[in-house]
DNA sequence: CTTTATTTTTAGACAAGACTAAATCTATAA
DNA sequence: TTATAGATTTAGTCTTGTCTAAAAATAAAG
């Protein structure tokens, strides 16, 4: 198993994503759009990938990850995600700021560099975002049930357990309105002619819109 | 001033070490040497940093860094070696183990990664093989006065403060001779016919070849 | 079951960074 | 000072990853 380059990986990655999204096969034109690239060269680049048995294809008919594109991807979102918490953790960078970096970081080729840094920062589970962190044989632990903020009833206590977009622009917005991983928070009045909601967090009230709410990822308690 | 490729990152650090040791200008074959590539390869990216104004560059007649280039690869040896140091004081790498991907994290952009680090790791002067760690200006911390082990005085007691050669091969052979940085250092006999010198280190006595004792650099205490 | 719209692939080009082989410049020795 | 060895550059090719424009396959609609 020969290296990837960083093009390569970066587009098992996306396969990988849009895969766990909208279920395989993965369409040229979604990868495309995912890559910021154009349907012809994902073509291109799906030809190299299946040539390395990383993916089947079938021509017309999308791709979709081999057992080892699979290995490959949940490595280098293990690294991703372990390099976004050491960069939060022990660099005090905020959770905005890490995904950019952790994009340059994962391409790093050094398992004992990826094993060292998991036992560094005491085998995570959950990076700051919330996703869950692959350990070295790519299991991913599960969570509980979990609910979205706006599918949360009335009145229920619940917390704060990741976000479903990890954008600097939406986790800066939940930074001015104090909502982390962890906080406390409760719906209190859902206003019908827009689906926004009143909510209680840390004790304080804010309104968040259905947009905001759809992203935010709860638990009961 | 926009983004370089590892590529040409790679080079800049090569004409700056080449530049350090036998002084400018920077001739394409020893280039070609140092990069492990062909000396027309070198003449094509000679080409393209000269364009940049990273180097200075007249025909068959060898480069040199502008002030810019120097400051570009004070960045890349400053990156380096707080890897480096990250790798050995955080990871409990080896100093025989960490070359090589510390060569690949030098290429992350962030200046913010690169100065947290610093911080981490306490703004440290030196890197695990003793060489100095160029600060956030560039500036480089220099040595008290410094001798190679070869040079030094029978009786002498001395420290070792670093090494002139941080391959992997001659790290692993000081440290089955138990000899560090930090390592108290004494000549107790020099052979004559081979240049080769009986070493008392840390109160044990070993015989270490004259390509070993040039490689080891010491202070007086 | 055709016709049209959409998706996907092919064909041909380009830039970066490398290579080989050939040409050219510089320096050294007779 | 000229012949020639050694260093350096040019010319032309290759691969990777990208692009545009055009062709082909599939899906959807009448």
């Amino acid at each position: 198993m020969d290296q990837l380059t960083q093009s390569e990986e970066n587009y098992i990655k996306a396969i990988y994503s849009l895969q766990q999204k909208t279920s395989s096969p993965v369409g040229t034109n979604d990868l495309a759009d995912r890559m910021d690239t154009k349907a012809s060269s994902v073509t291109d680049m799906i030809k190299r990938l299946s040539d390395k048995k990383l993916i089947q294809y079938k021509k017309y008919k999308g791709c979709e990850l081999t057992d080892n594109g699979m290995r490959t991807a949940l490595k280098l979102i293990r690294k991703h995600r372990l390099w976004e918490t050491f960069l939060v953790e022990k660099l005090n960078f905020g959770w905005d700021e890490v995904h950019e970096i952790a994009e340059q970081l994962e391409h790093i080729q050094s398992l004992k560099l990826t094993d060292q840094l998991d036992k560094f920062l005491n085998y995570p589970k959950f990076d700051p975002h919330g996703d869950p962190i692959p350990d070295a044989e790519g299991e991913i632990q599960q969570r509980e049930q979990s609910f979205k903020l706006n599918e949360l009833a009335m009145d229920q206590s619940a917390v704060v357990i990741g976000v479903a977009d990890s954008s600097a622009s939406f986790l800066r917005f939940l930074d001015r309105h104090k909502i982390n991983l962890g906080s406390s928070i409760c719906v209190k009045e859902v206003y019908e002619f827009d689906d926004s909601r009143e909510i209680l967090i840390n004790d304080e009230l804010v309104t968040l819109s259905a947009a905001a709410t759809s992203k935010i990822t709860v638990q009961l308690v």
